[in-house]
DNA sequence: TTTATTTTTGCATACGTATGCAAAAATATA
DNA sequence: TATATTTTTGCATACGTATGCAAAAATAAA
């Protein structure tokens, strides 16, 4: 069980203790300026590396951070794991990566990041048990719902402003003049996708217009599969807005492929502003998500929890933005 | 410093000893049955769960594979960290990601890794020093480079069969009857571009055919503007290949931007047959990455090291397929 | 029933590090 | 120079678990 070169060895060879080896890599800790350039010169020498299961076993903490993400093929969710993973490795962070394949996070999983002692959770576009919740509490690790939230406000959660985007959307589209509308809708059950439709329905309805609503699943085949659905019943609305956007890609070669003219017959309108959505074959009209604020309040979040644990709770809604392509508008 | 409830408290209860306990949750471990159920009984009773750390301090093991990985946008890497994620969790490992924006893995990366001491690790677009894989080497950490490799063999790399998917494309390109060619590259330096042209080009010098090369970086914007450049030139090819498929959907938009024809004036053909290449917009031929071989040759490679450390080297290439759609094809 | 063999268990210890506390060393003050 | 104060250091210990080994218990054989 003996491992390599421990704190001991460095000790010896630089002619101070074990406890002042700690001392230099611990943060904070007192230890004169000779005593440090010592230790770090037997340290490089013998190639030192500190234990970092030791140090976990005597704080009870890690430097490890869970990332619990559903749609890694969603485009979205790749660049929020892409910019999480940076500014948490800035703060000397690590990620543990959970990918999951239900609307709520496993126990298992939860298992995972308990057995980790993780010193945070990020859970990106998947919700959690009470029990599950629980447990972290007790454990004390700080959870942030990240473009979710769940009814209650027991969570710490981060999102973009849904019910003002929709809003916002509807009313563009009515300026535009169009006056027979539909929505369609991601996974049932997810926060967003409620809060996306109300907002929408909300101002529709305050201006007695027309509108329906289909249920999808947040995905290319979705969103193509209810066009086809659409153009089968002969109903095809003056405006589409699709509750995301790799939904809406679908929707729009739907519509090309019953030569359905974007936005002269249709006009559509996605959520999310993914990199595709720019792409010439789309220019999608839609909301942009404002992921970077997102990211930088999570980030906040959970490394103010860390250093004081609180379990202080809230739904932070940051305001994105409408960029308009030609897919409601010719150019 | 004192945490939660320990194997001590188990044993208490159970009446039996500590290492009694241990034995139970270590497998392979002698235990009794009649043992075995009243310390799960007494666990259960009382939450245990147990230290994650004082085992990986005791055996210096743990089951965390390192997953690096550079293009995570690319939608091919998404689907390779979901098939990572779940094929490994089914072990019981969990995925420490590491994103990185270099082509080569930083040093304070290599040290996160050694840090936690992961089981194994797995390097999908990047490459790493001599010294990094050496410091792996020495801490009997097995690597597998997926989708690149290394000149020089000393390490373990899973690939698609690049030269021979390549010479298949110019030959199908052949007997479509283009002469004229072009091949558009990703970053110079990766194996996976060099090999992808050798292959491509092999076949048209045998065959005499015209060519030419652009360098680009596989982002769908390289693609866009390496179009440009040409159509600024004046030089339309008959057929071009382009080392990666988001790439290529690039291309596919800057030519319908100058309404040049798809396939009837410019056939395309990308590599890796992401999701977004079958979209209708796009309908890409492309060459099919056999994605599920390559991480089941990687999960099965990590596990038999992982169980038993050689360190044994080979580069593994496995032969994808040809997918002929609307880009080189009219139907 | 006694003896031999196998299985199970508990004791004692180690893994590598951080930390409380008292002692030693360094610095400041009279 | 002596005293007071502050800073630094080493000692001893604990964290929670796995493990070598001897002892105890269980099982098999004579």
């Amino acid at each position: 069980m003996k491992q390599g070169i421990t704190a001991k060895d460095v000790a010896k060879l630089a002619g101070v203790s074990q406890s002042s080896v700690s001392r230099v890599y611990f943060e904070g800790a007192t230890v004169s300026q000779k005593t440090r350039e010592k230790v770090l010169a037997a340290a490089k020498e013998l190639g030192y590396r500190p234990n970092e299961f030791a140090r976990s076993l005597i704080t009870n903490r890690t430097k490890i951070i869970g990332l619990v993400m559903k749609g890694v093929q969603n485009p979205f969710y790749p660049q929020v794991l892409k910019q999480f993973t940076t500014a948490f490795k800035k703060l000397g962070y690590s990620i543990l990566f959970v990918y999951t394949n239900n609307d709520e996070i496993q126990k298992d999983d939860i298992d995972t990041l308990l057995n980790y002692n993780v010193a945070g959770v990020i859970i990106t576009d998947a919700t959690l048990s009470l029990q599950a919740n629980e447990d972290l509490f007790n454990n004390r690790i700080p959870l942030v719902l990240f473009n979710r939230k769940i009814v209650g406000n027991k969570f710490f959660s981060v999102c973009c402003n849904n019910l003002e985007a929709s809003k916002q959307i509807a009313q563009y589209l009515l300026k535009t003049g169009c006056s027979n509308m539909i929505y369609i809708s991601g996974n049932e059950n997810t926060s967003t996708s409620k809060e996306r439709e109300k907002g929408f329905v909300t101002v529709l309805e305050e201006n007695k217009v027309k509108y329906k609503k289909y249920i999808s699943d947040y995905t290319y085949e979705g969103g193509y599969e209810t066009i086809e659905e659409i153009v089968s019943q002969g109903k095809i609305p003056e405006a589409i807005f699709v509750a995301n956007d790799i939904m809406a890609l679908g929707v729009i070669d739907a519509l090309k492929k019953h030569q359905i003219s974007v936005p002269d017959e249709v006009k559509v309108v996605g959520f999310d502003n993914i990199e595709m959505s720019a792409w010439p074959s789309y220019s999608l009209t839609t909301w942009e998500q404002p992921i970077n604020e997102m990211v930088k309040r999570t980030v906040d979040y959970l490394t103010a929890e860390i250093n004081e644990y609180s379990g202080f709770t809230k739904n932070i809604e940051i305001d994105g933005r409408l960029i308009v392509r030609n897919s409601t508008y010719n150019s």
